[in-house]
DNA sequence: CTACCGTGTTGCACGCGTAAAACGAAGTCT
DNA sequence: AGACTTCGTTTTACGCGTGCAACACGGTAG
């Protein structure tokens, strides 16, 4: 079973996550560097998703991006239960993030990611165009 | 810059809690052990203080204490309630992420979330499947 | 007393994350 | 043309956290 030892910490996912806020603030490694006391040869590996950081630099990425610790570990709480993957993001703006979630994807081509991504964000409006015949129902 | 260093986790806190915690379930250091997958010796050292355990163990530990991570840190920013928006997921699971991620928005109905999922996982696993010969990481 | 557990601790080799520095690519300037 | 920056990445050397296994202590039998 867990003895797998499989790692809470969702790396991949914080690295993507610091990248994109990065590029979308117009830093560079070296600049949120100096800013997080994180070495930007780390910051690069993280964003990259090579290895794992440690705590330390974590909790100063994760201070540095407001977002709660608790968010980048598959907290499986009484383990069993698999990690019934959470996600959180601020918006719903789905076709944005599947897009993001693809162009971060290196298992594709950034034409793989980007054909997907039109793909999807057609097929998203005209279904929610459906969806959506008049105010924002709360659906739940 | 890096004026302070200063480790942002409270090992000793951290430490404190694990131990108080055991003995109240009176638990020996090696049940503690298998039930979270760290070894004996290193919840020992943690429990005295020693060193600074790595990210997956502040994990496994305080998942297991069932304790909010933040407790363990010294957060430097003050606490900003409100979450900035980020996904944190256990793999790179991309049509899974999509998934849950239509799953999760509000303006969708169910049934739209589910037909946009199955769209996207065929699109994808087709795709992917054409990509897969060899790991490109070329993004840029 | 000796033998056997179970406890917490620690010596040790190994692996790996780290920061600094070196690197190569791409501008930008004179 | 070259010299200089700035960028992300990779190399390098080093420190240290880790698990395993052995340890010392304390009980409890036999």
């Amino acid at each position: 079973m867990a003895r797998t030892t499989k790692s809470l910490i969702n790396t991949a996912e914080l690295g993507r996550a610091i990248r994109r806020r990065r590029e979308e603030l117009e830093l560079s490694l070296r600049d949120v560097a100096d800013e997080t006391n994180v070495s930007a040869s780390t910051l690069s590996r993280i964003e990259n998703g090579t290895g794992k950081p440690d705590a330390d630099n974590i909790a100063r990425l994760t201070s540095w991006l407001d977002v709660p610790l608790e968010r980048i570990l598959n907290s499986t709480r009484e383990g069993r239960e698999e990690t019934k993957a959470i996600i959180y993001y601020p918006h719903e703006t789905t076709p944005e993030i599947v897009e993001a979630h693809l162009r971060a994807d290196r298992n594709l081509t950034a034409e793989t990611a980007d054909a997907l991504s039109e793909l999807f964000r057609v097929a998203y409006s005209q279904f929610s165009r459906k969806d959506q015949p008049k105010s924002a129902r709360k659906r739940r």
